[in-house]
This record gives structure tokens, C-alpha cells and sequence, in this order.
DNA sequence: GCCAGGAATGTAAACGTTTACAGGTTCGGC
DNA sequence: GCCGAACCTGTAAACGTTTACATTCCTGGC
């Protein structure tokens, strides 16, 4: 369809060769005058240099991987968005891996990609079995580990400090005078989920509180999983004023049945989750949650692939950045009282719209 | 790094053209006992045909583009989940481009895509200009436009009935008791807009009302541009009792304005969107909408693209599916009678349980 | 046992690049 | 005017496949 080299060549009354130095114009030395002639056969023959073909000869792609678990789960499009802005940028492409979760799926593409000879990968997805990323290591396939990171395989890494973040969280219901504060968290395979509770723990541990086993919960990291942890949370008739929810996903489920089942927010029951997905400030009320700097952590785990794939200094490194606790209304302000009684007052300043129920 | 099929030729004492008639195990004859010793060989080499090389050679590199405005829109990550589902299970990669609404990108893309020697083009983006579609359509690049379609650019297309979408929306408000309807659109160069403005005056008109121009804004299709437009409509103190916004995100951002104003959604203000992206049922109240089956428009579209591939019927095709108005909380019940007037009165009455009304 | 003919296999030329190497030019210094 | 050096350009061999064509191997009918 499109001319060849080859064509090229022959309109410039060159050889092939010429023809590549001007293109990849490598310090090679070729004259202005022959430069200019093949300049203008390929213009006018709307030459451009065939990928697959450069990409067999040189072993280089210019294409990486993505890998994550579903590009429908909100927390990832801004991640993806940041990888493929810089990608594309340094005229990379991004072929796009939804995992599912699924080990399985995971090593299938793995392997794709190697038949594909991508020239690195970003995951954003890793269960507990890390054997295939230790793998990738010994085979020194540039990658990095975005979001999600358990420690110890010796991969770059972009993440969160979700200790941190947690802890935070939760300290700041504690602030506000909440003792009984129910997690919904995760399967305990996901570094994310561990870490996440950790900080929680540490946060009661630091405040003299002993964290109440029937007040955790495995939400899957999903709506309704959220859901589910409230309904078991108000059947059981648990005492608890607060819930951290380990991702904004679970605790926009939590305070929807919470709704459902007559509690406001944060007058009943204040809530925060961990992510600050977009929605979480559309929502009424606007929940209070832990942001990742999900653009910037894509932006920073393409552009250390980027370094990696440039042959740069190949010393795994983890880039932990700061999460940050966004206070909004689902949290509420201190409690005066254990109870719900002060709270409406306050309500009808912060709500005028709800105000009068 | 991995064993080439010369490697494996070589161990399995036979030529490169009997590995490859075994590996493409077309209905080339290979006697048993040479196949076994060759897939021996495979196995003990671990062997993977390079998909490079193969591109290379068959001109067909199992990749696709999928061009979209931007992935963090949440109106495109199920689509893009359909069409990456599909094209795994057929082992077709996907390279993920976002061009945010810039022609420029968007072309740029097309060059790139095909100096990778794309088998195909799934568009989810189309501005007002279309010569790169015509052009593509000359050249015979098999690609599937979803969602967003022009008419007579020639292309398959996966796509909803705006007009019908909008008009039934519409409609239902007008079932309601509303007669003073805004509508939050975008601009008039993207054909959904034309088509869901279509629809929106086409309802009006049947029941006898004339579309007031002053109620007629552009949001850009996104949140903040609804909340603007609900600004300019307060401000300018126009009389509507209810708002159909031509995307969910505009809707959303309606509400919040509204919210924020003091006004109450549906009592004081109905308010419908389009799309029914995930979060239009996790809001407060639960957003009434258009869904579009993007996930299976997604899928629809990869399979399209399926079948030009494998050299199936060329005609261009438009396929053309049924939305669906969901009716939520967001756009209330039966007015008892009309106007703004009455509005505050009827917001008192319906006041007391948003549920119960 | 020979031979035709089909089945199985091998050889080598692509696909479109890049790049080591070699050959040819130009030029300044003598 | 000659020589070497620097510079420019061309030739051809890769990269890892697929596949047309050629070759070899069987098989069975005579």
C-alpha cells in the first residue's frame, strides 16, 4: 500500500541505506544535497518507515504492555490516561490487558506480549502469586508496578504509602470522636488490602482502641461488597458510628444501603473510603477519602519504564508517594456526644438542600 | 532471548518450513511422527513463533486500534472493556488511543496505527470533520465506528438511536407535567449532540410545545459544563421545572449546581440524563437516564470488526440499537399541575419522604 | 523390480528494515 | 600531482517468519 524504502531509494536515485541514515538521521554523515533529494522522494511518495519491519531488525517495539484488571473499574482510567499521555508522547504505543483478576489471564498475556516483543510492561494488577514477576526480573524485561506493589520482587514500583493513607483516615474519625469504627476491606492476597488495614490498626492501636474483630470485613473491593458489610453490620446489630472502607467503591456501596436502610450520612454514620475516584466528590453527600494521585502515579511509572527502556540504571526502585486524606461532608465534624442528637443541627448548616427532613 | 523456529528445526533434525507447517498446522501434510518430534521439540525449546516476524511476513499483525477521546471519561471504559474481550478471545491486541477531541491527535494516530500495520480501526471518536474517515474508507482500511457515527461517511457503525433516546426522555418529562424543559447539550458539530437535540425537540413539538431557545445550552459534555449551564439559568431567573442533559455527566454536574443553589432534585428540579454510566445509579438521588448497552456496543463493534477481517461481506453496515430510558428518582413523579408558580408548593408537599412520594 | 504419482520434506526467496563493511570521492598538505 | 584521511555511499547480510517451488520418499499397480 504505502511505498517502501526500497521505492524511496530508487526515486532519489539513492540506495537503501542512504535512505535509512536520512530517515533515522544518525549522525551518519550524508550529504545536504543527497539528504535533500531523499527528503523529497519521501514526501513525495508519503514514505513512512514500516514499525513491524524496523521492529523485527532493531528488537525494539516501541509498544508496552499495560496490565490490569479491568479497565471498567473506575480507579484505572486516569492511571491508563497518564501511562498512554507520556506513552504516547515518547511515540509509544499501548496495548491494553484486562486481567480480570485472573492469574490465568495474566500469564496468557505475559506471554502474548513476549511472542508480541513489547519493549516493556506497566502492571497494575499482582495477586498474591508473584512467581511470574519474579520471573520477569530474571529475564530483565523492563517493568514497572504501579499501584499495586508487594514488596520483595525486586520490580520498579509507583505507588501509594497505603499505611499511611489508612492510618490517616482513620485517625481523623477518631479525631472527629468515633471509637467504634467498622473496615471493609479486601481479600487478604492484596498487598493493598493488608497494608491498608495495617494503618487502620495502627491508627486504633495509637489511640488505645482494640480493633474489633467483628467489625472487619471482606468487601471484595466492589459496591456490593460494601453493601453486604452494612447489611451484616446493622442485622448483627454491631455498635459502630464510622466506617472505613478501604476503597471508594465499597463505601459509596456502604452508604448507599446505609441510605436504603434509613441511616444518614455522616449524621448516623460517617464514612471514608480510599481512592478519590472521580465520583467521590459528585456524590451526596461528598465523601471523604484518601486520594491517590492515580494521572501523576501513571505518568511517573511510564516514565521510569521509559528510563528503564533507555537503558538506564537498572537498580529496582519503589517511588512511594504521599496519599492524601480529602475531607468533604460523608466524615461529618466532631461529635460532641457519642450519638446522632447533635449532629442535625449541624445538617440543616451544611444541607440546606436536605434540611427540614 | 527466546528459541527461534530455526532452533527448533535443527533440534528436531528437519527444516524451518516443516516447524512453521506445524505450528500454522494447516491441512499441510506432515507425517505424524515428524509432527510429534517436532512438537516435541517446541515443547522442550519452549518455543513461540515471534508475532513480529509473522507480521512481517503475512502483513497481518492480530493488533487493532482503539481510538476514543478519552479513557478517563467513564462513558468509554465499558466500551473499551466490550471490544478488548472480544478481541482477546479472536487473540487480537489492542493499542489503546486517546485523543482527547483534537483532530490533530486523532490523525496523527491514524498514521501511526498504520505504520504499525493495524489490521483494523475502531473509532469512538468523530468530530465534525471526516476526510480521514473518507480517506480510510478508500483505502480500504476495515474499521468499525462506536457510538459516535456521522451519517454517509461510509463506515460500519455500532451505535445507539440518539434521536430516539432523547425524544423518549423527553417525553417521559413531559408525561410528568414539565412543559419548561431545559436542555444541557454539547456542541452542534458532534453528531450524538445534533441527533439527542433532534429528539429533545421532536418530543416537544408533539405535544404541542415550542422550544424555547433561551433553555438551550452547551455543557461540552462535561460535569462542569452542566453546572454552568444550571448557573446561567438561576441566574438569568428563567422558568424550568425540569433539565434533560444530553450526556450523565452533564446531568450530574446539574445536580450538584442545583444542590449547592438550594434547589432539590426531583422537587424542585427534574433532571434526566443519557448514557447511564455506572455512577448514575450510585448518586443521590439515583439519576434517571438513557443507558446505552455500551459494553455490548463494545463487543458488537469488535465483532464487526471481526468479520471485515476475515474478509466477510464489505458493504459498510450501520447497526443501530434500541436505547433505554431508566427511570430513577432524579426526574420525580406526575406533576399535579404545572408551572413554576406552583413549584415550591408542590416541592412542600412531596417534601417530607423523598422516599414515599 | 519399475515407474508414475502423490505425499512429505527441503530450499530459498521474500516481507521492509538496519547496519557492518567495503568501496569510492574529495580535499588539504606536501 | 600525490597521498592519506575524512567523508560519503553502496552492497549485502541479517532479523524470524511464511510459502512457492523443487526435491525426495513412498506406495501400489503393472
Amino acid at each position: 500500500m504505502t511505498a517502501t524504502i526500497r521505492e524511496v531509494a530508487r526515486a532519489a536515485g539513492v540506495s537503501v541505506a542512504t535512505v535509512s541514515r536520512v530517515v533515522n538521521n544518525a549522525s551518519n554523515h550524508v550529504r545536504p544535497d543527497t539528504r535533500d533529494r531523499v527528503l523529497a522522494a519521501i514526501g513525495r511518495l508519503r514514505y513512512e518507515p514500516n514499525l513491524v519491519a524496523r521492529g523485527l531488525k532493531k528488537r525494539v517495539t516501541r509498544t508496552v504492555g499495560l496490565i490490569i484488571p479491568d479497565i471498567s473499574n473506575p480507579f484505572y482510567p486516569a492511571i491508563a490516561r497518564g501511562i498512554e499521555d507520556v506513552a504516547s508522547r515518547a511515540g509509544l504505543g499501548v496495548l491494553l490487558c484486562n486481567t480480570y483478576e485472573d492469574l490465568g489471564k495474566e500469564r496468557a498475556y505475559l506471554a502474548l506480549l513476549n511472542t508480541r516483543m513489547v519493549d516493556g510492561l506497566i502492571f497494575a494488577t499482582v495477586g498474591a502469586n508473584t512467581a511470574h514477576l519474579r520471573m520477569l526480573r530474571r529475564r530483565g524485561v523492563p517493568a514497572v508496578l504501579v499501584a499495586r506493589a508487594p514488596a520483595g520482587v525486586g520490580i520498579d514500583a509507583v505507588l501509594v504509602d497505603n499505611r499511611l493513607g489508612a492510618r490517616d483516615a482513620t485517625a481523623h474519625l477518631i479525631r472527629l470522636g468515633h471509637r467504634d469504627i467498622a473496615f471493609i476491606g479486601g481479600p487478604d492476597s492484596l498487598a493493598v488490602e493488608v497494608e491498608r488495614e495495617a494503618g487502620y490498626r495502627e491508627a486504633l492501636a495509637e489511640a488505645g482502641i482494640s480493633p474489633n474483630p467483628r467489625l472487619r470485613f471482606d468487601g471484595g473491593f466492589r459496591a456490593e461488597g460494601g453493601a453486604a458489610a452494612v447489611r451484616a453490620l446493622l442485622e448483627r446489630r454491631e455498635r459502630f458510628s464510622a466506617i472505613f472502607a478501604a476503597n471508594d467503591l465499597m463505601a459509596i456501596g456502604a452508604m448507599e444501603e446505609l441510605r436504603h436502610r434509613g441511616r444518614r450520612i455522616p449524621h448516623d454514620v460517617a464514612v471514608v473510603g480510599f481512592d478519590d475516584i472521580t465520583f467521590a466528590s459528585l456524590i451526596e453527600p461528598r465523601l471523604t477519602t484518601v486520594a491517590q494521585p492515580k494521572y501523576r502515579m501513571g505518568c511517573l511509572a511510564m516514565e521510569r519504564l521509559l528510563h528503564l527502556l533507555s537503558g538506564g540504571d537498572r537498580r529496582p526502585r519503589r517511588l512511594v508517594l504521599e496519599p492524601k486524606l480529602v475531607v468533604r461532608d460523608s466524615c461529618g465534624v466532631r461529635l460532641r456526644r457519642r450519638a446522632t442528637s447533635v449532629t442535625r443541627a449541624r445538617t440543616r448548616v451544611h444541607h440546606p438542600g436536605r434540611e427540614g427532613t
